[in-house]
DNA sequence: TTGAAAGCGATACCAC
DNA sequence: GTGGTATCGCTTTCAA
């Protein structure tokens, strides 16, 4: 079967007897045309089995498209690679015209309204956007999608607001992952300490949420959360805390970005590698825990194609009108000795 | 920062004098063009920074790029995805004037000289090959190397070849991930089985290789290999006796697709849940078994990523000349209970 | 409301 | 060897 070349609008406009700009009128809902000439043409269109030629369209629209995106500094090992994801997708589409336009605010929840205000007075077609907050920005959100600006959230979502997708890993899921992960290695044997930074904090609840489901299903021992507010120090002791006070622990399920220190306790107290540790996100400092065997695994929250992702659902939008899914769910990946170098950010460059 | 706008020919032309003709064959080293002339076009190209823009390129060329693929069509679970993903990939090059064209034979190893016996004769740009086997197929590789058609294999290499690139997942690799993930799941203690089709097939004892340098590091127990010839029998069977011949047994690496028979044999032995199996790959009649729990956990090579990717490399080579790596590695995933979903190719995607 | 025509950036073919 | 120009399919004026 040779596929039939592709229907353009001149074939429409040649068999509905109209001229390509009416054709196009048509097409693209614009106005000045009669309804009734609108209903034939697409009639053809239709028939003809006609799809616009992205190509074509975009190099005849002389305007670029500005993908803004703001991203928060810290943490970098995350963010960075978020951004460099936004970045790499908008160089692959600059032959589209996308041109980026990259904000940043010192770390996240800091400044964000600030940053938003300002890029509300510039002439920008998309956004992406790490919201700092649930819903604080959702007024600014709305502002934007009201001006006919998408707004794609990436890395958490902002429920409740107007943003076209939100593009992340459900950290529900990934809690079920890591318990999965963990009962298994404890073969349903043995305590687990669960380590977040606060329980408020919506994602850490949801990634206990999953843990919990998991466990339920094939763990057996005790589950104990500490609560580390995000920070080192807590984590550490925690640490110490769960191997005196939790009976027969056997294993740590880290929610948060504190796995080094984590670590660090389990070394001190003798106790590396002989009990299972699962993580979250994979940086630098990571590495040499996961070769030593410390960590058994992590799961890793892809934050590079989390900024590419969202490039891509921006452009077709934007361009092709395709309407994305509310929550585009990425894949939380298991990452252990065998398979980090796929993944340790170095590596990274090399995938596109 | 504004960023300027992009060069065009247009305007290295002007810069340098000559026409937008001559610089075309300047840019794109074709002949009937004087050496000085050229070398004053590139540096003044080189200084805009031009790049040429691939929309526009793609546009004006008016011929399509035909990329042939030869594929099996048995195993249908895995090959079908490899298609689909092919199919996707030129899908979505459709714009760039990408066209698919697909053979097929019967299995793997089932008649492809014929099959490539019959493209030699067909105008075709690039090929996607899933190589029968290892080196049988080389001197048609080659032929179509020299005729200017690069070569992709996809699943497999075939070293030794003129394929410009293979895309696959490292077996080694997903060795020793299985491994890794085994030796954790027994917490080092007790005996495993790998089963394979046969050690003489290279793809096999690599994955065989691969366990074994992950199980030295992490396991202690007996290993022992069964080689059941891609039969299914043999795998129940083997299972069977490895349930008593093996002593300890407490894990299974299952490296072919003969994972639902291993389990049936382990449900019926009444040891289903109770010896951690890890399979290879993913199709529909093994998502039972990872709800159950029998299978702990899958190694997934990504069929659909494998024909994409395969497109994509193609593509950049043939219309932007980036030449890629000779080996494109895909990661192994870890697919478990809790993320299968992600995996699992939807109802809708298989209808084509 | 509709039609005609001028681009967008690169390619290919025609003259000279 | 080189310069001009039609063309690819679509968008966007500007007239009619």
């Amino acid at each position: 079967m040779t596929p039939r070349k592709r229907p353009t609008i001149k074939d429409i406009a040649l068999a509905s007897g109209f001229s390509i700009g009416t054709v196009d009128r048509a097409l693209h809902g614009r106005k000045g045309i009669h309804p009734e000439t609108r209903k034939k043409v697409l009639s053809v269109a239709r028939e003809l089995g006609y799809e616009t030629n992205r190509v074509a369209s975009v190099l005849s629209r002389n305007t670029p498209v500005v993908l803004a995106a703001l991203f928060p500094r810290e943490l970098h090992y995350f963010y960075d690679d978020v951004r460099r994801g936004f970045h790499d997708a908008t160089m692959e589409l600059r032959d589209f015209r996308v041109l980026p336009h990259i904000r940043e605010v010192e770390a996240l929840g800091k400044g964000e309204e600030e940053a938003l205000e300002g890029l509300l007075g510039e002439r920008i077609d998309g956004l992406v956007l790490v919201p700092g907050h649930r819903s604080r920005l959702n007024a600014y959100i709305d502002r934007f999608a009201e001006r006919g600006v998408p707004v794609v959230t990436v890395s958490t979502d902002a429920p409740g607001s107007k943003r076209l997708s939100a593009v992340y890993v459900d950290p529900r899921k990934n809690g079920e992952l890591a318990g999965e992960l963990i009962a298994r290695f404890l073969q349903g044997e043995g305590s687990v300490a669960v380590m977040v930074g606060s329980l408020d904090i919506e994602d850490h609840f949801q990634k206990v949420q999953g843990f919990f489901a998991s466990w339920e299903r094939f763990g057996h021992g005790v589950v104990r959360v500490f609560e580390n507010e995000e920070d080192e120090n807590l984590a550490y002791e925690s640490t110490f805390r769960a191997l005196w006070e939790v009976p027969n622990l056997r294993g740590i399920y880290v929610a948060t970005a504190n796995s080094p220190a984590v670590c660090r306790a389990l070394e001190e107290a003798g106790r590396a590698g002989s009990v299972a540790v699962v993580t979250t996100d994979l940086f630098g400092e990571m590495v040499p825990y996961l070769s030593k065997g410390v960590i058994y695994a992590t799961i890793f929250q892809n934050p590079y194609r989390q900024g590419f992702e969202a490039v891509m659902l921006l452009f077709r939008f934007l361009v092709e009108g395709v309407v994305p899914p509310p929550c585009r769910y990425l894949e939380p990946v298991v990452v252990m000795r065998s398979n980090m170098e796929f993944y340790i950010p170095s590596k990274e460059e090399e995938k596109r």
